[in-house]
DNA sequence: GACCTCGATTGAAACGATTCATTAACAATA
DNA sequence: TATTGTTAATGAATCGTTTCAATCGAGGTC
């Protein structure tokens, strides 16, 4: 059915190892030779067999991207990035959604084993490492992107997520709010976490009181589930710092519904960036983080330790997010 | 390094054949030693080679999947669905971004011939169908999403874009409006090729007189510069109707900067009705095509294909696009 | 005890490439 | 002419599985 080397060989009257080298070094075979047998691959379109090529060679030039969410444009964003950078280097890239399921996770990184990836670039759902360990032991480099595990154990880029709640927090604070809804997912997602102990430091320097509400899954519809709770609450506050963009604008679809006015009875702030909050309804005020240079870096230091595994050195690239100032908040 | 079936099966002391039966057909393996040799997998925490174990069964548990853009969320929509659906069947998905671009499709597809996919899930950036030949040639099922060829070579699960287009003028000159602009990419596009027949089909029997502009690529930002060309126009139309929502959001940021008012100035009408279309400023009206179904369905359909080749039959599934009316469309 | 059955296990061949030690062919040099 | 060197091409071994014909061994029957 399919082409194979030797079907090729047969055909240009040669070896296979001289078919191999065509392929894989052509400059060690004779010009006259090497002109003939791509000859024949063009005629019979032969495409090699990945499979039993990189079976010998042990690995493969394809690289694994595990995001948490590919309906969040933020991740889009970075996978994005993360493609352009492989490309440029020849490398081709399996995207998989986790869908912030540590078993879907699983899964994925078991695929991407079976798959032989040359280097897998993931946002983990939690911080325990085994599994990216169990990676790490068969050969296959890591890096982490928006997120650091301590330890050095590998590359990684990330945002300062504490930092990045905290500069929320103050911004509000600033503003004369003080009291707070803090909309985020579970706190096992590192995140939320990080951005979580951020909110409460600067909550607690500058003295305002902080409600948070947890929903289970970060996205719009969840916003608007934590918008009817929020609204349900004893003192309504008068600021939303929401965890993400989706939970925001799904937060302020509800709001608006409920004839809320954004920003003059509650301010809403989301955390992101992503394209479409500047052009929601009443434009989002938004932690913006640089998505695809990221994407960009992680791959590239993904990249560099796959191709120079000895001497190549861990490093841990951290990004400052900052703060975008559009419509959605204002003075208390 | 890694570890093998060979070592599990001098692990186990046990034959590699029983080990690869334990894998694959549990049944035939005594209980004893089944539990015996899975104990030894877990211990050495032996994952299969991919390659090695597809090189001889000759296929693979993978789809690909390439979308014309990752960022657009519609099109994350149809990856969702079909991940969903692969996964159940225990299936990956190799999700690649051919950003519109042929030379970009091209490699993509010789990438996934490399990885041996079972079948690929395409919506093609043009009509000729050459690549998509080479695939079937080497045994790969290939079904087309958002996207029909004559010749019935080929499952497909498409929308009506022609009727698409009918729909969206028939609804604004229904409001009254005559002078309409068209916002949309190249007419290589096939949806945008299809799209704009049914406007033109449409606008000739309303007698409206519709203008339109073409812009390169139909992301949010190609849509601010056709907002402006728009502005520019000798007569300024009373509704723009858009290829997609992206270009229908970039133009409405436009409008909005120039202090143009949404709907009573001018009407936008777009088309996909992703998640934001209802959270953005002027809540965009847009026609609606089940994304999420086509994922599901068109992945269903090429599983279908994969497991039963002899007696599968090829079907064109065409679902119906639907007008959402909200705030940004209104009486001229 | 000899003979069958049948389920469980074995081990070697095969998949399609890469790799590398070996050979072949020819030219240059002594 | 004999020797050495250089370059090109060869083909068998190998990677880690699956597959399948062959073998083993425990019961059951006569």
């Amino acid at each position: 059915m399919s082409v194979s080397l030797r079907d090729v060989a047969k055909a240009a009257k040669v070896s296979v190892g001289t078919v191999s080298n065509v392929l894989n070094r052509p400059e060690v075979v004779a010009p006259k030779t090497l002109a003939r047998v791509q000859g024949t691959i063009n005629d019979l379109g032969f495409v090699p067999n990945g499979f039993a090529r990189h079976l010998r060679s042990g690995h493969s030039r394809t690289l694994g991207l595990i995001v948490p969410d590919v309906a969040n444009p933020f991740f889009t964003e970075v996978a994005r990035g993360v493609e352009d950078a492989a490309s440029k280097r020849d490398y081709a890239v399996f995207l998989c959604n986790s869908d912030e399921s540590a078993s879907k996770e699983d899964r994925y990184i078991n695929v991407l084993i079976e798959q032989q990836v040359r280097g897998v670039l993931i946002t983990p759902t939690d911080v325990k490492s085994d599994r990216i360990d169990a990676m790490r032991d068969r050969g296959i480099a890591v890096a982490l992107v928006d997120r650091e595990i301590k330890g050095r154990k590998q590359c990684s880029v990330s945002v300062d997520d504490v930092h990045g709640g905290q500069l929320g927090i103050e911004y509000l604070t600033g503003l004369g709010h003080t009291e707070i809804a803090w909309v985020c997912g579970p706190e096992s997602i590192p995140q939320v976490a990080d951005r979580g102990a951020g909110v409460a430091k600067a909550a607690k320097f500058a003295g305002a009181k902080v409600e948070t509400v947890r929903v289970a899954l970060m996205n719009t519809t969840h916003g608007e589930d934590a918008a009817k709770k929020i609204l349900a609450l004893q003192t309504i506050p008068t600021a939303i710092f929401c965890a993400n963009d989706l939970l925001a604008l799904g937060v302020m679809r509800t709001l608006r519904e409920n004839k809320f006015k954004v920003p003059e009875q509650i301010s809403v702030l989301g955390y992101d960036d992503i394209e479409f909050a500047a052009s929601a309804a009443v434009p989002l005020s938004s932690i913006s983080q640089p998505a695809y240079q990221m994407g960009v870096t992680a791959a590239d230091l993904l990249l560099n330790e796959c191709e120079e595994a000895e001497k190549h050195e861990h490093q841990q690239i951290r990004f400052q997010p900052q703060l975008v100032e559009r419509a959605s908040t204002g003075k208390r």
